[in-house]
RNA sequence: GGGGCUGUAGCUCAGCUAGGUAGAGCGCCUGGCUCAUAACCAGGUGGUCAUCGGUUCAAACCCGGUCAGCCCCA
């Protein structure tokens, strides 16, 4: 049987975190390798996005080509998906000529069906520059909240969605040109048209998962507008239309083309050009799509809807799409420095104790929550302690013995839990035909329980003085629970699952023999004293931030009687009071300081500084000719904790001043904010507490030192 | 303004889309075993299932209101 399974086309503008990796790639590829091993062929598609305004923008701020950005995370991400074992037939691009070409046949077969209709619409357009301006690319203030650097979509000081036009004193984010407001046509895809026949199809889906069903219903009954597939814009696929010269085909429109485009380089590639045909059209064929929640209209109204346009290409059979994976509460962001992404954690924990974990937590039916604490717990407790001790208990027990291991008698017990063995086998196995992943894995634990249960009740070492045959009949059938349970595990941690087998003397591959490797009846027992199998994980190096830094206010700020340059201040942090020395009189007058919340380093070794204690550091921004402190809004209440990133401090005593040397405080500018941010584990993470940065408290740098 | 999700033992969650006397894992306590990585096995401790009201012989589960947290859309 042949099975298609495309997921979700990372966009190649930042790195993949664990929230990705949990929401689309790891359930596809375990299903992929579930399926596999059934001995269904499957296809298994991705790419990377690499069109779009962020690419683009990101590419202005630094200076460089939307094919460069595009190149650097479409090389990350295959990278990634290499280091997790995520095992695509094929990941492609976007920007393959192969793409553009699929994308320029669609798009004119939709146009000949009457499913594109060409509109006049009013865009801004900067004269500086000459050319129009994605809505990002204006700014100016938001009519709403008075914000002065609202973005032409939206404002992201209150929230609105806004229009370019109604930005008060708009300007050009690039040139700083006022932007004139100009007709232009574009090409619309006609969902509207396409709505009933959409709901329709809807309605044959009742084997979906609730949360894509019902989303997607309340979507479409909202109902459907049409909706533009091109742009002003240089960084695309060419529109094959005259007049279209200078603009591009929506990013959204054709990145969904992007899984056939892929499949079609993958059967060029094997030297079968027709090869991608008998997955896409062959209505025998299931295709599956695994994506994020945040992609679910795409793919079960917009990508159908274009389906429906076409000539043989297959509806989705099904969208399988995962809630969020949340780190401690709250969202993976990378620019927010919440979370680990996929390489941080690889680094840290090893990609098959990875992939237990998410596995365990999948959030399959609702959101869910990754700690580091937990995966070590659970990845000890289970994989290793249940798991990998059986295999070490049974490889060891008949290691010991020398046993000669034979099927030879069975008696009730050993038939029950080799019965108990295969239902589980079955469930498991229903539980992932359907993509429920997680559930599959409880199945899987459950066996492994159960498992040793018997050999416990089994007794094996004593009956190896009593009764060697009946002794060698046990382990024969312990080392077929090790079987089952390890050729089970394997889609979910291929490469453990591969050492345990050879553990077990057993020499077929389990790639090539897929599940028929639970009738191998033959096993051979180690010929050297077996080594424990996994190492446990340790998680207490995990927390890298060595600053205990807090929100002060200063309420005494006096002249330091023995320097000049000094002021001697005293703080008030969270109802303890501290006395603080300052290189600021410089820069503030005692008034100014007054009053002010600030950071300080509260775990900084007590200096003396020309007679007087200071108890910390407090921060402040030095771009070489002023200096501004550290600040936060004043909302936030002192003696609040301040993180860097995620990582709140890790409470291990005091520490020098080279220690917070080492960490690297510079400003960075973003979105117009010079916020604080530190090195951990390198990588830059935003000082923030309570959700608000830690801002310098007026005109700074980027890349100014902190001190 | 509209829509969706979540709120169950100290912690993480399952059960809730066939309503019938509260479940699992971890932690903790006790006991057993010794093949094994302080491992495994058994027993125990532990919850007025956010809150209020309704339907029902019976509700964590169905319906409605409220509170708290989160997300999406306009």
């Amino acid at each position: 049987m042949k099975i298609l399974v495309n997921c979700a086309l990372p966009y190649a503008n930042g790195p993949l975190h664990l929230g990705h990796i949990a929401g689309a790639y790891l359930g596809a590829d375990i299903f992929v390798r579930f399926q596999r091993m059934r001995g269904n062929e499957v296809l298994f598609v991705s790419g990377s996005d690499e069109h779009g305004t962020p690419i683009t923008m990101r590419a202005d701020r630094e200076n460089t080509t939307p094919a460069s950005i595009a190149d650097r995370y479409y090389r990350e991400h295959s990278e990634t998906f290499r280091n997790l074992g995520i095992d695509f037939s094929i990941f492609s691009r976007t920007t393959t000529k192969v793409h553009a070409e699929t994308v320029r046949e669609i798009f004119l077969e939709l146009m000949d069906g009457g499913l594109l209709t060409e509109k006049t619409m009013i865009s801004p357009f900067c004269p500086g520059c000459n050319r129009f301006m994605p809505d990002r690319y204006i700014t100016g203030t938001c009519p709403n909240c008075g914000f002065e650097e609202a973005k032409g979509d939206q404002c992201d000081e209150c929230g609105k969605i806004l229009d370019p036009q109604d930005l008060i004193s708009p300007k050009c984010a690039v040139c700083g040109t006022v932007p004139e407001f100009r007709e232009t046509k574009h090409m619309f895809l006609r969902l509207d048209l396409l709505q009933d026949g959409i709901l329709k199809w809807l309605d044959t889906r009742t084997f979906w998962k609730q949360n894509v069903l019902t989303f997607t219903k309340n979507f479409v009954k909202g109902g459907l507008k049409e909706r533009a597939i091109t742009r002003d814009i240089e960084w695309g696929v060419p529109v094959p239309l005259e007049g279209y010269e200078n603009k591009r085909i929506y990013v959204w429109f054709e990145a969904l083309i992007g899984y056939i485009s892929a499949a079609k380089i993958y059967s060029e590639k094997i030297g079968d050009p027709g090869y991608w045909k008998s997955f896409y059209m062959d209505p025998e064929v299931r295709n599956y799509y695994f994506i994020g929640k945040d992609n679910i209209p795409f793919h079960s109204i917009v990508w159908p809807g274009m389906i429906m346009g076409l000539k043989g290409i297959n509806l989705p059979y099904e969208v399988v799409a995962n809630e969020f994976l949340r780190f401690k509460g709250k969202q993976f962001s990378k620019s927010r420095g919440i979370g680990f992404t996929a390489n941080e954690m690889l680094n840290l924990a090893g990609r098959d104790y990875l992939r237990y974990y998410l596995s365990s937590i999948l959030p399959e039916s609702s959101d869910a929550d990754f700690s580091p604490e937990d995966m070590a717990e659970k990845v000890n407790s289970e994989y290793i302690d249940k798991y990998g001790n059986f295999i070490h208990r049974v490889t060891s027990f008949a290691f010991n013995n020398s046993l000669k291991l034979g099927k030879g008698e069975l008696d009730g017990d050993d038939s029950m839990i080799l019965e108990y063995a295969e239902k589980k086998f079955t469930q498991y196995s229903g539980r992932l035909e359907r993509a429920e992943v997680k559930r599959a894995l409880l199945e899987w634990l459950e066996l492994v329980k159960e498992s040793n249960v018997y050999f416990n009740s089994s007794k094996p070492w004593d009956l190896v003085k009593t009764d060697l045959n009946r002794c060698s009949s046990k382990l024969w059938v312990a080392y077929k629970l090790a079987q089952y349970m390890t050729v089970m595990v394997y889609p979910f941690t291929p490469d453990s699952a591969v050492k345990m087998l050879s553990r077990l003397g057993v020499s077929r591959e389990v790639e090539k023999a897929g599940f028929d490797l639970l009738k191998n009846d033959e096993f051979t027992i180690p010929v050297e004293k077996p080594a424990k199998p996994f190492n446990k994980m340790e998680f207490e190096d995990v927390n890298p931030n060595p600053l205990d830094l807090r929100v002060a206010k200063i309420v005494e700020a006096k002249d330091h009687p023995n320097a000049d340059a000094l002021y001697v201040m005293k703080l008030s942090v969270g109802g303890e009071e501290r006395q603080l020395v300052a290189g600021l009189k410089k820069h503030y007058s005692t008034e100014e300081l007054m009053g002010r919340k600030i950071i300080i380093v509260a775990n900084l070794k007590k200096a003396k500084l020309r007679g007087e204690v200071s108890e910390g550091m407090m921060l402040a921004a030095d771009d070489g000719d002023s200096v501004k402190y550290l600040t936060v809004p004043d909302e936030i209440p002192e003696g609040s904790k301040v993180s860097i990133g995620d990582y709140g401090y890790n409470g291990t005593g005091q520490i020098e001043l080279k220690t917070l040397q080492a960490l690297g405080l510079k400003v960075k500018k973003v979105d117009g904010q010079f916020r604080a941010s530190a090195t951990l584990m390198d990588h830059n993470y935003f000082l923030n507490t309570g959700g608000k940065f830690v801002e310098v408290s007026g005109e700074s740098r980027d890349g100014a030192t902190i001190k």
